[in-house]
DNA sequence: GTAGGGTTAG
């Protein structure tokens, strides 16, 4: 090497020549050696360490200088900044302002990107102060990082944390000129607009940030607009701005646009890259196509853990949950560490198919992992618990929380309201109103689910009508279903016709199919047939429905009108669903359909249900054959009904745990009636506690009595 | 200096 000076100036000229970190060390020694270390050529050291991401060197040095110069300055603000020690990164900010240096324009994106990190707004908008001060708010790099700062800061004005750098600041009032500067800016998107206007020159972080800004903020018109803005200038869209439009029209729906982008990162060659992949998958899973999900996936040539979770979201947004857990399992197979989003996407999964032991596990995870406060994570497994059977569970978790929202608040008042205490779930609601959540259409969903699950008829008409005069909120089909609901159980079947016909958005074959379960509750025959040419005209192949007829028609001996029905399915080809419970004993799922004695337990199961039925018959049971829609005598039917699936699981239960153990069956269709009243005296006949979850409700049966007050 | 996946209902 040739003298200390010249190669200051060559060094100047070109740091990045010094590539490895012995060579970096070695320069640093020779100047030491020569006895040349001077302010100018310590700042340079500092900053070939820091590009080598030295930090310990840089700062040791640094610490030897009295009056550093602004290149050591932004070096070490830089290295902090990299290693995300932002506080230190805004500390050394102030001071080096308190000592008089002006910063460049290399300073402000790494303090810029430390506002943002701390989502300190008020520091932020000070350094903006300065930035215009010095007039460096034209410097691209600058105004990029102006922009990101922005977008990310008032786009989450709820979360940030104002002057909470200034506050810990030791040193704050040695910097006059930042701690004054307070610019009144607007609000939101428009501030990022702002400085984006003012840059001369834009380059594509410029258009990919603001075009983010616009995307997360729910302004996907303003996006697109800036997507089709850059295509009149000559910068062309890469993997970021790709990854970043792919949501828009995920939240549209619009799998066209979705694949000329997706055609278009073909030809660019930007289909492999993971960000834009994950995009993709999700898109696609949104889109209701998951086989196409699957097939991007599959060809990722790498995969984080977004990707997989982008999957495994993808999968139980369309119903697939066993596919979601398969795969959730696979990813922590190769060793891919779940974070907290893949713990919300997946514990649904669990909550859908009631797979309380998957659950309890995931949860364990959750806990070891450092994840317990999230509020997302919480909600989902106060829904878990719930849906699993476990409504204590879920209420431990509500009330651990530090925070709830409309979401939490919306899980546990729905888990009281299936569960059968409406009561529990109303004041809920209006415990939740009272601290200030408001709320939205979920969360009347479940207040009204709650209302019609206990008859709360007057009260359940107050919160519909409170929807619009209240809280702005249009009613939605649930909302009237819900209501319809109510009506038909508490009898008043007729107002509840009128209602439905009434209503204001397009019924469904499911609304009027809810009203002809109230029909034959009720047993009136004659709205029944009424409403079933409703359902049959929007839905011909509403198998529900031609079974409840089918039973009404067999309850009431009308045997012809039931085999016309059936041949009428026949021809469509519909077949009913076979009726199944299941239970879970050991870890392990066992499922029973009814009629079916295929079960290696079968013997031991119909000898326990004949010695418990002795008994049963003792108290006063009489077997009710009405349901049973075969054309068969009566002692045939007592038969059927004893080959229940409701009534083996709970026996198989029963006879494989220890005395006192909750049971706890979940049931494809609606429980029984006849299952119900057996399940009453076998709960206090064996005293136990048996949960059965149907495809509407859970029902406690405990000493003789069950939480639904046999109002179902 | 820029990017992707999440909770409640149906």
């Amino acid at each position: 090497m040739s003298s200390s000076k010249t190669l200051i100036r060559t060094l100047i000229k070109n740091p990045t020549r010094i590539k490895s970190k012995s060579q970096a060390k070695q320069l640093h020694a020779q100047f030491i050696r020569t006895q040349s270390l001077s302010h100018t050529s310590a700042s340079i050291i500092i900053s070939i360490y820091t590009n080598l991401k030295l930090l310990h060197e840089a700062l040791l040095l640094f610490k030897t200088l009295e009056s550093p110069p602004v290149l050591a300055w932004k070096s070490v603000i830089r290295c902090f900044t990299d290693q995300s020690l932002f506080f230190r990164a805004l500390a050394s900010f102030v001071e080096m302002r308190a000592s008089g240096r002006c910063p460049d324009h290399n300073v402000f994106p790494s303090v810029l990107k430390s506002c943002t990190m701390m989502t300190d707004l008020r520091f932020g908008e000070s350094v903006h102060g300065c930035i215009v001060r010095l007039g460096m708010d034209c410097d691209l790099y600058t105004g990029n990082a102006l922009m990101n700062m922005y977008a990310k800061l008032l786009g989450m004005s709820s979360k940030i944390s104002v002057g909470k750098v200034f506050d810990e600041m030791p040193q704050r009032t040695s910097c006059d000129d930042l701690k004054d500067e307070t610019c009144i800016m607007p609000l939101g998107m428009d501030s990022v607009r702002k400085v984006f206007e003012v840059l001369p020159r834009k380059d594509v972080v410029s258009y990919n940030t603001i075009i983010a800004g616009y995307a997360q903020s729910g302004m996907y018109e303003d996006g697109l607009r800036m997507v089709r803005e850059m295509g009149t200038t000559d910068l062309k869209p890469d993997a970021f701005t790709l990854s970043t439009v792919l949501p828009i029209f995920s939240e549209y729906v619009d799998v066209i646009k979705g694949k000329e982008i997706h055609g278009y990162a073909i030809r660019k060659g930007i289909d492999s890259d993971v960000y834009f992949g994950s995009s993709l998958v999700d898109m696609y899973a949104k889109s209701a196509r998951i086989e196409d999900s699957e097939r991007v996936f599959s060809r990722l040539s790498r995969r984080d853990s977004i990707s997989w979770n982008s999957l495994v979201a993808g999968y139980v947004q369309n119903g697939r949950y066993n596919e979601a857990l398969r795969l959730f399992r696979q990813m922590v197979m190769k060793k891919v560490r779940p974070g907290p989003v893949a713990f919300s996407s997946v514990i649904p999964a669990c909550a859908h198919l009631a797979t309380l032991h998957l659950g309890k596990q995931l949860h364990g995870y959750v806990l070891r992992g450092g994840f317990g406060s999230n509020i997302f994570i919480s909600s989902a497994l106060v829904d878990m618990y719930s849906k699993c059977g476990n409504i204590n569970a879920a209420r431990k978790i509500f009330d651990r929380m530090n925070v709830h929202d409309e979401v939490s608040w919306t899980a546990i008042i729905m888990g009281y309201a299936l569960h059968g205490y409406g009561h529990e779930a109303v004041s809920l609601f209006e415990e939740m109103k009272q601290q200030g959540v408001k709320p939205n259409h979920v969360a009347f969903v479940a207040v009204l689910t709650a209302c019609s699950h206990v008859g709360l008829v007057d009260e359940a008409w107050g919160y519909f009508n409170s929807m619009t005069k209240v809280y702005g909120l249009n009613h939605e089909l649930e909302h009237y279903a819900a209501v319809a609901d109510l009506l038909g159980r508490a009898g008043k079947l007729e107002e509840a016709y009128e209602f439905i016909s009434k209503m204001r958005v397009e019924s469904t074959g499911s609304v009027w199919s809810t009203l002809l379960s109230s029909c034959s509750v009720h047993k009136n025959l004659e709205l029944a047939e009424k409403v079933a040419e409703k359902v049959f005209a929007i839905d011909s192949e509403n198998m529900g429905a031609y079974v409840l007829m089918c039973n009404m028609y067999a309850s009431n001996g009308r045997w012809k009108e039931m085999a016309k029905l059936r041949l009428r399915m026949r021809k469509k080809g519909l077949r009913k669903k076979p009726a199944c419970s299941w239970i879970e004993v050991k870890n392990k799922t066992h499922g029973f359909v009814s009629g079916d004695r295929s079960h290696p337990s079968m013997d031991r199961i119909n000898e326990f249900l004949d010695g418990v039925m002795e008994q049963m018959e003792k108290e006063g049971y009489v077997a009710d054959t009405s349901g049973v829609l075969h054309d068969v005598d009566d002692e045939h039917k007592r038969e059927l009904l004893f080959g229940h699936s409701e009534r083996l699981a709970v026996a198989f239960g029963i006879i494989n745990t220890e005395p006192g153990t909750t049971i706890r069956v979940t049931k494809n269709i609606r429980i029984c009636k006849d299952c119900h009243v057996a399940i009453k005296y076998i709960s206090k006949i064996t005293e136990r506690e048996i949960i059965v979850r149907d495809n509407s409700r859970f029902h406690h049966f405990n000493r003789g009595n069950c939480s639904c007050g046999d109002y179902w």
